[in-house]
DNA sequence: ATTGAGAGTTTTTTT
DNA sequence: AACTCTCAAT
């Protein structure tokens, strides 16, 4: 392998010696000694808030500083978000650097492309996601015809990635005695791999365990490795599993300076195969380790930190270690027990809002945490309602999105034509009249022939008659053709993809919202694939493009700049920090969750989480209960968590307001019942009627608005489903209106118009030049232009929070004036 | 190919 | 409650 020497970048060793000066300075004597550490193994206990992200990146400055060439150094993290943090810090340091910093899978995928014939794949090989993987799996399922009623896909799915981040190969694969899940797992695995194997891929625990593989047995790669990176730093070492126990060791055999940092009270991902063991006992690895013990904490008051303390210190299997700070008191913690998660929705927003309006603070001050994510929907109602901008950090990620996988699909095949999985996910995608029947036929003709399906499908034949051949024939030509491109800028090649597809064209004459936002969608991968051209030109990219959107999630583009409050799971929280954090719904069988007390270790996973939310909160930390919740479509008397009871109460504020008059929030604006609307509806003579059944889906709205002679309505909130009483908006072009169904008579259906919407909403005329204004979606902002009167009145608004003005039709936007409610 | 009804499931999810 | 999946009917 080609040794990068040390290029002596000017911009580096002009700012090298100031640089070096600035380093110590802002560090206390435990950073220092770990940024200052060079040669052999260093392990850095970080406390939550104690400058470890600044302790790495100085480190690789300080270590660029003593000349050591950036080729040598090596950086592992496990999100994209933390790589790109660290790289742009050192970046700030020494510029023009060229250190890998990337996550473990990053890494691996990157390795493997370069020795992927030593793991039995081909240099193309798709990456498959989690999705991808699940799908398999299923399919493996119906062939051997499980019994039903035994262990589900997503357990079996679970039980593969235990035992691959765990270094168990199929064939080493044993069950458990006595267990069905360990049975049939024994069954699938081997079945699994090799479908894996064939058709040219690998999902994500395969990057690390055949990467972990390769190092066992090839030591020649091994030792290559271990030499060309001599520096290795792991960030939330407490996370790693096996495999990239493994991977790290054995890349740091001949050049022990591996330096890792991590805080065992933080690891929180034990369900996914992260190991506590690898921290607890990286002293017995690695004898002559340095240890430096990061303490101070520069985040939370005094309070908060004492009372996160008195939690984690009921945790049996950890490192003891003691956090102190030199910040102010602070507040007491709060506690607080709402009558119910309506309750406890609405005092949160309330709060927020006075804090907001007084000036005290910005929204972006406030994050709001919960331990599932079902849990923030009362939340998010009672934010809406207080006109709370708020972004809520989800899962939904963009590269999962169906039109996405779609598209994807069309340029995995082109990349890796042996992948079955991306044909059978776009043969009949936008559909091509070729239906089951067909691709069964065409499978087993695939199968029997040795042959991909793609193959197969070029010159399909036996067993299947002419009209299905054709379409076969059409789409295989389709694909060949644009196989042409695939040196083309990727651009070309997606472009090629949506023309000859006719993708889009699905989608282009309706009005659902959801397929609206589908072409949103698309067009945002258009304009991320240019993004990916400009960065790389020139270059043969489509395989670096497809690693980066299968390893790239984003839930990263989490906007830290956006004026909004956060709601966002505990898992989520991790590694960020705010002002102010509320975390709710602490109750028995939610934190710790009902799936999660089986055992000691979980639990103490669960204090754990606890403990790191708690731990997000520099000035003020909230927490809540309720009395009685109503989740899973069930009212229970919610039980408070034991970890309350493991709380200092000298250090807090406990209050109850459970008993608070309930009944007059019931009668706010949160539920506008059906007969408030129906009545204003009709004071305006719109009310329409439709009798039948109840609709239940987006297309049977669509319908039954036509027939009353609506533009078809958008849903508020693209569910496929409606529930009782869903508020159905209209698209703009209707002036904004929206539709009403009511299913309270579950035979009879009303649309009706609905005059207004929200029932505080404010008259045009309330707005004025100047005037502060809140949008849900875009924030505050100021009113700097008003023009028109009554319906058309308009109000052009800038929103500082987003350098931007807008410009709104008073009646229609959801703009309110920036006050009390 | 689409759609409706019924059944089953339900954590967290860096990659 | 709400989502996903399956199977049967159209």
């Amino acid at each position: 392998m080609r040794k990068d020497r040390p290029r002596d970048h000017p911009s580096r060793s002009l700012r090298r010696s100031s640089e070096l000066i600035d380093i110590f300075e802002s560090l206390n004597a435990a950073q220092r000694e770990a940024v200052q550490h060079v040669d052999g193994p260093l392990l850095v206990l970080a406390g939550p808030g104690s400058g470890k992200t600044r302790v790495m990146t100085h480190r690789i400055a300080y270590l660029l500083g003593q000349g050591i060439p950036d080729s040598y150094i090596l950086g592992l993290t496990f999100t994209n978000k933390a790589a790109e943090e660290i790289r742009a810090r050192v970046e700030a340091c020494v510029s023009g650097h060229r250190v890998f910093l990337g996550t473990f899978h990053r890494f691996c995928a990157r390795l493997l492309r370069r020795h992927a014939p030593l793991v039995g794949l081909e240099q193309n090989y798709t990456i498959y996601d989690t999705s991808d993987s699940r799908r398999v799996i299923k399919k493996v399922l119906n062939e051997v015809d499980a019994a039903p009623g035994g262990p589900t896909v997503d357990r079996i799915a679970e039980e593969i990635s235990w035992a691959k981040n765990n270094l168990i190969t199929p064939a080493e694969f044993v069950s458990r005695p006595g267990g069905a899940l360990g049975e049939i797992v024994k069954h699938v695995y081997p079945l699994y791999q090799t479908r894996l194997q064939k058709a040219n891929a690998a999902d994500f625990d395969d990057l690390l365990l055949h990467v972990a593989v390769l190092m066992r047995e090839n030591d020649e790669i091994r030792s290559e490795l271990d030499e060309r990176y001599r520096y290795i730093l792991v960030d939330e070492y407490q996370d790693t599993n096996l495999a990239q126990y493994a991977i790290v060791r054995a890349i740091s055999r001949d050049f022990p300076n591996l330096a890792v940092t991590g805080d065992p009270d933080q690891s929180i991902y034990g369900w996914r195969g992260a190991n506590l063991r690898n921290i607890l006992e990286f002293e017995k690895d690695y004898p002559s380790v340095c240890v430096v013990r990061l303490e101070e904490n520069y985040r939370s008051t005094r309070r908060i930190l004492r009372v996160a303390d008195a939690l984690i210190q009921h945790n049996q299997r950890r490192k003891p270690k003691r956090l102190y700070c030199e910040k102010e008191e602070g507040r007491p913690v709060r506690l607080v027990q709402y009558a119910d998660e309506a309750a406890e929705g609405e005092a949160i927003a309330a709060r927020i809002a006075a804090d907001v309006r007084s000036g005290r603070r910005k929204l972006r001050d406030f994050a709001v945490l919960f331990r599932v994510n079902a849990l923030s929907r009362p939340l998010e109602a009672a934010f809406h309602e207080s006109g709370i901008p708020f972004q809520l950090v989800h899962g939904v990620e963009f590269f999962q999105r169906a039109e996405i996988k779609d598209l994807l699909a069309y340029l995995v095949l082109l990349n890796n034509p042996r992948d079955d999985e991306a044909f059978l996910r776009i043969v009949n995608t936008p559909t091509r009249g070729i239906g089951e029947q067909t691709v069964q036929k065409l499978v087993a003709l695939a199968a029997r022939r040795g042959e991909s399906l793609w193959e197969a499908a070029r010159s399909a034949g036996g067993g299947l008659s002419a009209k299905p051949v054709e379409r076969l024939a059409r789409f295989s030509a389709m694909m060949d053709n644009l196989a042409e491109k695939v040196h083309e800028p990727l651009q070309e090649l997606l472009r090629g993809v949506l023309a000859e597809s006719r993708y889009r064209e699905q989608f282009l004459d309706s009005e659902l919202e959801t397929d609206q936002s589908r072409l949103e969608n698309i067009d945002e991968l258009v304009s991320a694939v240019r993004q990916f051209d400009e960065r790389h030109p020139g270059e043969n990219n489509l395989e670096a493009f497809l690693d980066e959107a299968c390893l790239v999630n984003d839930t990263d583009d989490w906007e830290e700049q956006a004026d909004r409050a956060t709601m966002m799971t505990l898992h989520a929280a991790k590694g960020l920090e705010f002002p102010v954090v509320f975390i709710v719904a602490i109750e028995q069988g939610i934190l710790p969750h009902e799936r999660s007390s089986a055992n000691i270790d979980e639990l103490e996973e669960e204090r754990r989480l606890l403990f790191v939310g708690m731990t997000r909160a520099q000035e003020e930390l909230h927490l809540s209960r309720v009395k009685e919740r109503t989740f899973r479509g069930q009212t229970r008397r919610a039980i408070p968590s034991p970890f309350l009871m493991e709380l200092p109460r000298e250090e807090m504020d406990v209050e109850d307001v459970s008993a608070r008059d309930v009944s007059a929030r019931d009668v706010s604006a949160r539920d506008v019942s059906a007969r408030d609307v129906s009545a204003r509806g009709q004071d305006q003579g719109e009310n329409h009627e439709v009798t039948g059944r109840l609709p239940r889906t987006v297309g049977q709205i669509a319908r039954a608005a036509a027939s009353v002679g609506q533009a078809a309505p958008a849903v508020a909130e693209s569910r496929p489903r409606l529930t009782t009483a869903d508020r159905l908006m209209a698209p703009e072009s209707d002036g904004g209106r929206g539709l009403l169904v009511d299913s309270a008579s579950p035979v009879e259906m009303t649309l009706e118009v609905d005059v207004g919407g929200d029932a505080d909403r404010c008259s045009p005329d309330e707005f004025q030049q100047g005037m502060g204004v809140v949008h849900p979606e875009y924030g505050p902002g100021k009113i700097v232009a008003l023009s028109g009167e009554r319906e058309k009145r308009q109000a052009t608004v800038m929103f500082p929070g987003q350098g931007q003005e807008r410009t709104f039709v008073l009646v229609h936007s959801q703009l309110r004036p920036l006050r009390a409610k």
